[in-house]
DNA sequence: ATACCTGTTTCCCG
DNA sequence: CCGGGAAACAGGTA
């Protein structure tokens, strides 16, 4: 489920948490999400912190802790947070419960592709520091999206869109609903995409991030009606522009709903 | 049983 | 060394 917006949505759900302690932390013991993080040393130093601060940045999340510790989150595939009651008992796909004394904070990840990591230090860890830029923020430029196109020019647009370095928080129905609006093939090679196309792309991006975010972001739920979104998950739809039928295959290695009438 | 999946990393190729 | 594509990761759902 969890793109930029989503994302965003899931990291609020630990809001009840801010400003108390944690006062357990139970890890699944074989879960992949560990990593390269030793769940023994995720606990002894998160036992006994406030939970202080919560953020997000594209599809990474970051929480602070009030003894200096950075706990990095990747909700992968099919991660998610939820707050349960202060009894609550791990189930059988919680990665990660934090106990509190009046709730739970959990992490649950049936498929294990998402990433836990512990960085300490007085300031942000700097691989969050490295981010690239957010598509809502003003570095994130024509002059940027310009020179990405030509440096991946053999790439399909929609497989480039998708690249976490350029686009942070960019995800499947994202990138159909910005290509959708933008009137540009999926497949259309990056390099090929006429200047006049490169400005509607660029104004989509933005579109899309900013309303998903105040959306999604904000309320968890759908987009607005009129997006792509709520015609993209099934085979025989209409595209809701032009009234003519949808395309649905993989491009770029994903899942791709198209309107051929209206991308070119 | 089969196919599919909102993400990333790794491996292989040219 | 690089860019690009496919496979792998793991389990739920249709």
């Amino acid at each position: 489920m969890p793109e930029l917006a989503e994302v965003a949505y899931a990291c609020s759900l630990w809001n009840p948490g801010l400003g108390s302690v944690v006062e357990e932390v139970i890890c699944h013991p074989k879960s992949r999400v560990y990593r390269e993080l030793d769940r023994k040393v995720l606990e002894e130093e998160l036992v006994g912190e406030k939970l202080a601060s919560a953020e997000t940045h594209g599809k990474q999340m970051l929480f602070g802790l009030s003894g200096g510790n950075w706990m990095g989150l990747h909700l992968g595939m099919t991660g998610w947070l939820s707050v349960e009651d202060e009894n609550y008992e791990a189930g059988k796909h919680d990665a990660l419960v934090l106990r509190q004394s009046k709730r739970a904070l959990v992490f649950r990840d049936p498929r294990q592709f998402g990433k836990l990591t512990l960085d300490q230090g007085k300031g942000k860890p700097e691989w969050w520091e490295l981010l690239p830029p957010l598509m809502t923020c003003p570095e994130f430029t024509m002059e940027l999206l310009k020179k990405v196109l030509k440096r991946h020019g053999r790439q399909p647009i929609k497989a480039l869109l998708l690249d976490q370095r350029y686009f942070p928080g960019m995800g499947n129905w994202m990138a159909d609903e910005v290509l959708w609006r933008a009137g540009i093939q999926p497949a259309k090679l990056s390099g090929k995409i006429e200047t006049s196309k490169q400005k509607l792309l660029f104004e989509k991006i933005v579109f899309v991030a900013l309303g998903a975010m105040d959306s999604v972001g904000k309320f968890g739920g759908d987009p607005p009606e009129d997006w792509l979104f709520h015609v993209r998950w099934k085979d025989g739809l209409l595209c809701p522009n032009s009234g003519e039928p949808l395309v649905r295959e993989k491009i770029g290695g994903r899942t791709t709903c198209w309107s051929p009438a209206l991308q070119k």
